[in-house]
DNA sequence: CTGGTCCATGGCTATATTGCCATGCAACCA
DNA sequence: TGGTTGCATGGCAATATAGCCATGGACCAG
């Protein structure tokens, strides 16, 4: 893997790894289409404040959401449409694991 | 969060989590749709071998890739066919985030 | 059997991530 | 003006991750 090759692949590891937490997915599907304040998610989550606002600034550095803000409060929302790919390979990959491993099961118990 | 929607984000998590890494992103592109080897990954990522086979296991437990062991090589393959989109996901994000660099640079020349 | 190749794993250190608490700042209200 | 609300950030401790070296097991060639 040359030089290019890194920078091409660390840009797109830092997008995946800010979708790589349960909270941050828990938030994207929550906010799905519609734009939702900290508190609300901080609500939601039962997590600490700051730990819900840091978990955006991961979204919003990664460019997964945007925030606007409306006196005290931001909201936020996705930024970019694509997240329905993004989650359905998700889907995918547990939906085939779940397959295999029953496959695995059966050839154990027959063998 | 109620302790249902824990597990289910957490699995997705895990996914994601394999996937959030420069080179097991390289990997996955490198194998594409064919069988690659240990040692080929090593030697293409430049990484020490030890290194490259715990990504491999990464991505094996997260039900990324799947194994075949012939003599002493073990042949890895991505196992599920949904990463392209997955990949475009991606893709779209930087471009999304390219774009609206460059629409607020311009903003803020213009201010 | 001997030596070599291929791979997986344990051990270790360095770094990154995650959570909380405390604090700071800006906007709004009385 | 002083109090409250909504959010962001710094600091810290606990944990997770990533890389290397060393090792060990399985297989193959001679």
């Amino acid at each position: 893997m040359n030089n290019e090759q890194r920078i091409k692949y660390e840009a797109r590891a830092k997008i995946a790894k800010a979708l790589a937490h349960p909270a941050r997915l828990f938030m994207l599907d929550w906010m799905h289409d519609r734009e939702c304040s900290v508190s609300e998610l901080t609500a939601e989550l039962g997590l600490d404040q700051s730990t819900v606002s840091k978990h955006l600034a991961v979204l919003r550095e990664a460019g997964i959401v945007s925030v606007r803000k409306a006196g005290t409060t931001s909201f936020y929302r996705v930024s970019c449409g694509c997240l329905d790919g993004f989650f359905t390979c998700l889907e995918n990959v547990l939906k085939c694991d779940i397959t295999k491993r029953q496959q695995s099961l059966a050839e154990d118990s027959s063998s």
